[in-house]
DNA sequence: ACGCCGTCGGAAAACGGTTTCTCATCCCGG
DNA sequence: CCGGGATGAGAAACCGTTTTCCGACGGCGT
């Protein structure tokens, strides 16, 4: 049972075709499947293919125009629960239909970025997702616009995943979530429950994640009639640590609020330790609610209150969507819905 | 300061060479570096390059023989916070050096471990970095053992992270972290604090990492000189649910412990949350700790007593130590540290 | 007996690069 | 005026596949 490994190697077409004793197109026809080719010849190559425990290589496959190409996902953090789920939705869709999943983190850094692309190119991936928000700039709309065209030309197409869509008529395909609309729902839930000062941890101010959240908050303010005080509008970023920092700070400023809003779930997380801290009890002294609906929400104590985003199904559909196109097709635009989880972190205020 | 992009597309070095006026040859040399080249053949040729916003096929590249070879990770389950981090660590390193890095998830089957393995040799990856733990039986050992010898063979080699090493003389790379240790020092912690039953909630019987962590729990009780009650070993999987699941029947089952070790964070905070929902106090009525320190440990209310595993280094590590390695070299192992994170979730048992 | 067609397999051209060989200049000293 | 070493660039071979093109061979109908 055991295969004889006597000559096994790092080993071409032409050893097979050797050993076969026929020519390297017909190892090639065996091995493609299709050519009609002599059961004896086909039973003598196959024998041979398994004696040397031959793998085609797939680079030369790529370079005769044969074999699938790979795609590739670039995100900002790998750790980041909410963009794993997306990597996971990514992967497990790429190799469902048969590619190969290249994954890149450019820590937020536009120059990781604009290289990364540049090899991808040179790889000639099927496909480029880019996912996570970013610095919504005319100059970021330049170079984005630039890479999708450079991408297009190359034979790869640009995936945009909840980044900020360029122009119309950009080769290219955006796939986003109802970002504000999640943001509308929460923080209408929140003053449903007869809240008027809601603070709000955000991320960075020109981050269109960010903002998207951050309108959404104050459209549900005066969808409601109350103007919301500026002075609860907090910036920092997405991380658990600005969750705790921002909350502190507002403590120990003296800040008067009744409910917190926080941009994602693990500003939440930060900041629910840090109400802890301060001696809070949540939701009885203050209320808190997060974004993203990561699986520790939860586990919180208490369970935390956020808007539900669907991130697998968000990277199956981009590679889904992605590999069905030409690659100068025209750009397209897709809206996946979010929705409000309610738990037990959001409670009505208390008297005063 | 527009790029002339009258003429992008598709094109190779054939179509530069025509471009600049020169053979490929020339192109090839002026983009290789080396060679030398008139200044002004070297200014034609990189103007057209510029022209046609050329990038060389990396594929062809490769096969030519130079350009470098891709990395391949390979984990269970890309969402979990500890994979995210070893992940994390792999793409870094992988990229500062110059790699680019493929990511699959097998959801713990074989099969598609096989497929992939095969996919991986037919690329001719740099290496394979297998992670997780498995069944250690004797099929695996000889499983594995091909695969080694299979991709050694193709001249990729294999990394096993945190995954039971085969017997001596396989071409392997082994990376661990000290698992029965950390789980050692931990229960030893907590029986120092003076408990004597306590429950652990293990994950399955025959995977490895499981049972390292086990080993240390009986060892620290061993070593202790008490005698632990089998009725308090459970088996489940490392997943939040798992937790959640053995913890609401050992309470119903009326199990006695004044103390519950989690095989990993994901497990004690399902954990935690069955026991709020049993109306019991971490760690007033019960102490609780976990495995593997991941980010959310420390906002779990009470923050959770766990140990630390350097996941990113470890990632780090695997590509640092491989790139370095010839294919064929024997087998090498590296062994890095564990250390408990004393946080609030133990403290000693109440009297009775 | 002969032409034709279908089946099978080899030689050679592609794919897009790099690298080795080879050759034409140019510049210099003798 | 001529030999010779740099220097620069093209032609051709190569990397490992696939695919096109073509020839050989056997069977069949007329």
């Amino acid at each position: 049972m055991t295969r004889k490994s006597e000559d096994v190697g790092r080993n071409t077409i032409r050893d097979v075709a050797a050993r076969a004793g026929v020519s390297a197109s017909t190892v090639s026809r065996v091995l493609g499947g299709v050519y009609p080719v002599s059961s004896a010849t086909r039973a003598r190559v196959t024998r041979a293919v398994r004696d040397l425990d031959y793998v085609a290589d797939a680079r030369a496959k790529a370079v005769a125009g044969v074999g699938t190409p790979t795609l590739a996902f670039v995100l900002e953090e790998i750790t980041g629960p909410s963009f794993a789920h997306m990597a996971y939705g990514v992967e497990r869709e790429a190799t469902r239909l048969g590619h190969l999943c290249l994954v890149h983190g450019t820590e937020g850094d536009v120059r990781q970025e604009l290289e990364f692309v540049e090899m991808m190119r040179a790889q000639r991936a099927a496909a480029v997702i880019l996912v996570g928000g970013a610095a919504d700039t005319a100059e970021y709309r330049e170079r984005t616009r630039r890479i999708a065209d450079s991408l297009a030309s190359a034979g790869s197409r640009l995936v945009l995943c909840g980044r900020p869509s360029l122009g119309p008529g950009a080769p290219v395909t955006v796939i986003e979530y109802d970002n504000e609309g999640g943001a509308y729902a929460l923080v209408a839930h929140v003053l449903a429950q007869g809240h008027r000062r809601i603070l709000f941890l955000g991320g960075k101010p020109d981050h269109t994640t960010a903002q998207g959240r951050e309108r959404g908050y104050l459209a549900a303010h005066s969808a409601r009639g109350v103007e919301p005080d500026p002075a609860l509008l907090l910036h920092g970023d997405f991380t658990r640590d600005s969750g705790h920092r921002l909350m502190r700070g507002a403590l120990k400023q003296g800040l008067e609020f009744t409910a917190v809003i926080a941009a994602t779930d693990m500003v939440a997380s930060g900041a629910l330790t840090a109400l802890r801290e301060g001696g809070l009890d949540v939701p009885g002294d203050v209320s808190l609610a997060g974004y993203d609906d990561i699986p520790f929400a939860r586990d919180l104590y208490p369970a935390l209150t956020t808007v539900h985003v669907p991130y697998e199904e968000l990277g199956r559909l981009a590679v889904r969507t992605v590999l069905g196109r030409t690659p100068e097709a025209p750009d397209e635009h897709l809206l996946l819905g979010t929705h409000v989880v309610v738990r037990d972190s959001v409670a009505p205020p208390k008297e005063r």
